[in-house]
DNA sequence: GCCGTTTTCGGCCCGACTGTTTTCAGTCG
């Protein structure tokens, strides 16, 4: 059982305490719960039969929530959570996902006009018959079927390269404008979540007015949502959200700190400053003086976002980590991670060229990476299974090794690696015979096919994969597409342990479709000792630009420089890629 | 339900906006 799979009930559960109004307290208890386990980066219910005083240890699981992990572990579910939803219709709980619709007003339409699906609930909407409901009115019912309308429109999340993209035109627009005097994305745009679910933008100037008109005038706003002295909401025409607030120059710090999250990561961050005799609000981090409650408090920190950290103790956590998975801890005892970054990537491993699906030609592959500033690339294109793409044979593959020499003797900036992206075939075996493999410098192997295994099957195939002699890198291990696809049922602890011990290095394909793997299972290769290669796998010049999306993932998954051999310098990466090391 | 440098009982993060209200509840982030 996956931690996505216990998370989801105890989330599950606390959906429905909400909607019967039960104790808050409980229901946060149960919430957090979940977000525990679902960010944990080792398997919850193996752990609770091997080692429960593991989990024991871990602040906010308490002994209820070992013993309904031990039962749902044992049993394959929890009775209580069963009881629960026998309570409520399911249907309810799907009600949940529409904007400005919480517990309370669900249950109200509910229990007054016995709405449990939101066919029904729009049917009453379009019939006028929530408007005369306590605390309803013309307004809300119309806002209703406006959410309606989004959730079956939207119903999901944006891609982050899309959400780096429209912020940066956003920010451009507002600097043409106005005049600003700060401007920052924050929110998981800014943690550099694989997905975004919104934007936000804080601005400092010294007319709000303005830029508050400025924004919602915007040409791609297709609605406002909501407009006030220091806060829009827009929807762009692309159906994201997008919340525009006006600080004052000495607040911008601590807005941007609060405004970047995340929710856990602030909520954990508020209870030390409380514990510290502080308070922290998007306004400034304030010392409260004789337990005073809000409104008094010196205000000690706000303008620049390092100075809260600082004087919390802690050393500046840097964005991509803030989700409260043991970034304050670290922070406190001074062992943070020293995170890599792009400028470190010294080549990229993982590219195509028009010898299969790639557009470029080898040459201008490696002209692009020269002015990427790269010592070195590996061309790896596709082997003959993918016959789809042109897939190369052995016979084909020996020529176009050929030719890789030729141009990388050409281009004398940078070093052309002759690679492959081998076919993982049905039962674990490659695409290409040993002799032919034995001669390249990188070998890639990848799944592109039969994705309905079951995960037993998976595992072993890929492991099985991984066990070549003359494989160096798992491409994409889990083969999931992002907003499109699931990933292949999959052990990958398993996986992770197979490629250590075979020496093989595990990918985060930084195509910002994919980013796979992703920021927990970086996580848990490092913390399994197995190394980690950036790729792009670029299938012309300018995807060699997705790199950063891949180290925004590995910077997400707490990992350094030494974490990633395509930071080494050539040589010591020649001796991993043969395999006379691995590891630091 | 969880937790403990104030506590094993009693508290648990904070503020803005909206729409319905005439002082506030619900929702969101």
């Amino acid at each position: 059982m996956e931690n996505k799979d216990l998370a989801e009930i105890f989330s599950e559960i606390s959906d429905i305490l909400e909607i019967q109004e039960s104790n808050p307290f409980r229901i946060r208890s149960f919430r957090r719960v979940a977000q525990i386990i679902e960010n944990l980066g080792f398997n919850v219910a193996r752990t609770v039969q091997e080692d429960p005083e593991k989990l024991r240890t871990i602040s906010g699981i308490g002994e209820g929530a070992i013993k309904r992990i031990q039962e749902i572990v044992e049993t394959g579910r929890s009775q209580e959570h069963e009881d629960l939803k026998n309570q409520i219709p399911p249907s309810l709980l799907t009600l949940l996902e529409l904007q400005n619709l919480g517990p309370k007003k669900i249950k109200l339409f509910w229990e007054t006009l016995n709405i449990t699906t939101i066919d029904e609930l729009e049917k009453a909407a379009r019939e006028e018959k929530l408007r005369s409901l306590p605390g309803m009115g013309q307004k809300s019912e119309a806002k209703i079927l406006k959410a309606i309308e989004d959730y079956r429109r939207i119903q999901g999340r944006f891609r982050l390269d899309d959400g780096i993209e429209i912020t940066q035109a956003l920010i451009e627009y507002l600097n043409s404008k106005v005049k600003v005097r700060r401007i920052a994305a924050a929110g998981s745009v800014r943690r550099r979540r694989e997905t975004v679910g919104d934007i936000d933008i804080l601005v400092t100037c010294h007319s709000p007015g303005e830029v508050i008109d400025a924004f919602v005038q915007h040409p791609d706003v297709r609605e406002v949502l909501a407009k006030g002295d220091t806060k829009a909401s827009v929807v762009l025409r692309r159906g994201l959200q997008t919340d525009l607030r006006v600080l004052e120059d000495e607040s911008f710090g601590a807005a941007l700190q609060y405004f970047t999250g995340s929710k856990a990561h602030n909520v954990a961050l508020r209870e030390r400053a409380k514990r510290m005799g502080y308070k922290i609000s998007e306004y400034g981090l304030f010392r409260i003086v004789n337990g005073e409650k809000i409104g008094n408090g010196k205000k000690v920190a706000g303008e620049d976002e390092e100075d809260i950290y600082h004087l919390l103790n802690l050393s500046f956590i840097p964005p991509e980590i803030r989700e409260n998975r043991g970034e304050i801890e670290k922070a406190e005892a001074g062992q943070l991670p020293d995170l890599i970054k792009l400028e470190q990537i010294r080549g990229d491993l993982h590219m195509h060229t028009k010898a299969t699906d790639g557009r470029n030609s080898i040459e201008e592959m490696g002209d692009a990476a020269v002015k990427a500033k790269y010592e070195y690339i590996a061309i790896t294109d596709h082997s003959k299974a993918l016959a789809m793409t042109g897939g190369l044979d052995e016979e084909r593959l020996l020529l176009h090794m050929e030719k890789i020499d030729q141009v990388s003797s050409r281009i004398p900036e940078i070093k052309l690696l002759k690679g492959i992206e081998v076919d993982i075939l049905n039962e674990g075996e490659l695409d290409l015979s040993d002799e032919v493999l034995s001669c390249l410098d990188v070998v890639i192997a990848s799944i592109h096919s039969r994705f309905n295994l079951s995960r037993q099957e998976m595992t072993l195939r890929i492991c099985r994969a991984l066990e070549n002699p003359y494989v160096n890198i798992l491409a994409h291990p889990t083969g999931r597409l992002l907003t499109r696809r699931e990933p292949y049922p999959l052990d990958l602890e398993q996986v992770i342990k197979t490629a250590r011990e075979n020496r093989v290095c595990l990918e985060i394909n930084a195509y910002p479709e994919r980013l796979d793997l992703n920021d927990l299972h970086c996580r848990m290769a490092r913390d399994m000792g197995a190394l980690i290669s950036i790729n792009s796998d670029s299938h012309s010049t300018e995807m060699l630009r997705y790199m950063q999306y891949g180290v925004f993932t590995a910077r997400r998954g707490w990992l350094a420089a030494k974490d990633v051999i395509n930071t080494y310098p050539l040589e010591k990466l020649r001796r991993v890629l043969r395999k006379e090391e691995y590891g630091v």
